[in-house]
DNA sequence: ATCAGTGCAAAAGGTTTGCAACCGA
DNA sequence: TCGGTTGCAAACCTTTTGCACTGAT
């Protein structure tokens, strides 16, 4: 509560309950990827009055702000996740649709040298594993 | 011309007029890149009368096929590539919007060691690299 | 009183689908 | 011939935008 208006105040955002509600939900524990409309339908479920359009402008706020990190994941819906500082990759269970993170100094480094091999320099990157459990539940 | 419809057939497809033009713009020489708009924009430039959703049912027909692979870049629109069997992973210079191919074979493994370790098999990945070049111009 | 923030509805952008006409084996 | 294929328009889905209203300073 006093961690979250802190945060939005400290990214120069005013502190409103749309704004606080959608950042409450991602730093409970349990789930960290939703999509707009996730995060829209948790909210309706909590009996809040809150638009879609307004998730959308706040997920776009906090992107910007460098609160929320967006993932163009397959199947159209953007997933946006908290930017922890901690850069990390995903893999994705194709059966579950679970999403695993892990982070790979080495495939980094490899990126890295990949393009400047090329004349390039890397500027961001998206990897995304597409995996299935090794024994079928 | 020949070769385009023995394709066509192998695949199980009827060899019409919109299938021909569509696919041999893919192997023709330079661009190997195209969305479904490209290659509208394309067929009209050349006084088709080829439709939108018939570039889209067709596009989705090869992609099922085999015959091309489909990448969801950032930006919305999708983009679809000739697959010519040898696997490569994508870098786009974000000043150009250029696409350049590569292959890494340790990263792929890398990849195959990573999913295994957490329990899973890789089905599939999607690597692309944002890159700037080292001397703008 | 002001002005950012919000909800709603409409618009936008990419892709898919229903349908009647058409065409290729 | 006749079922697959196509063009067109309408529908769809996700995301964005216009606008009038609300609410906090």
């Amino acid at each position: 509560m006093e961690q979250e208006s802190r945060e939005l105040r400290r990214v120069g955002l005013k502190v409103t309950h749309p704004r606080m509600r959608i950042l409450q939900l991602f730093e409970e524990d349990g789930e960290r990827h939703f999509t707009a409309e996730d995060i829209y339908k948790r909210l309706l479920a909590d009996q809040e009055d809150i638009g879609l359009a307004t998730v959308y402008r706040v997920l776009t706020q906090f992107e910007a702000a460098g609160i929320l990190i967006k993932h163009n994941f397959e199947g159209g819906q953007a997933v946006y996740e908290l930017d922890r500082g901690r850069h990390h990759d995903h893999m994705i269970d194709v059966d579950t649709g679970k999403v695993i993170e892990f982070v790979s100094e080495e495939i980094e480094r490899l990126q890295r040298e990949i393009a400047a091999k090329h004349g390039y320099v890397l500027e961001d990157h998206s990897l995304v594993l597409y995996v299935r459990a090794k024994r079928p539940k």
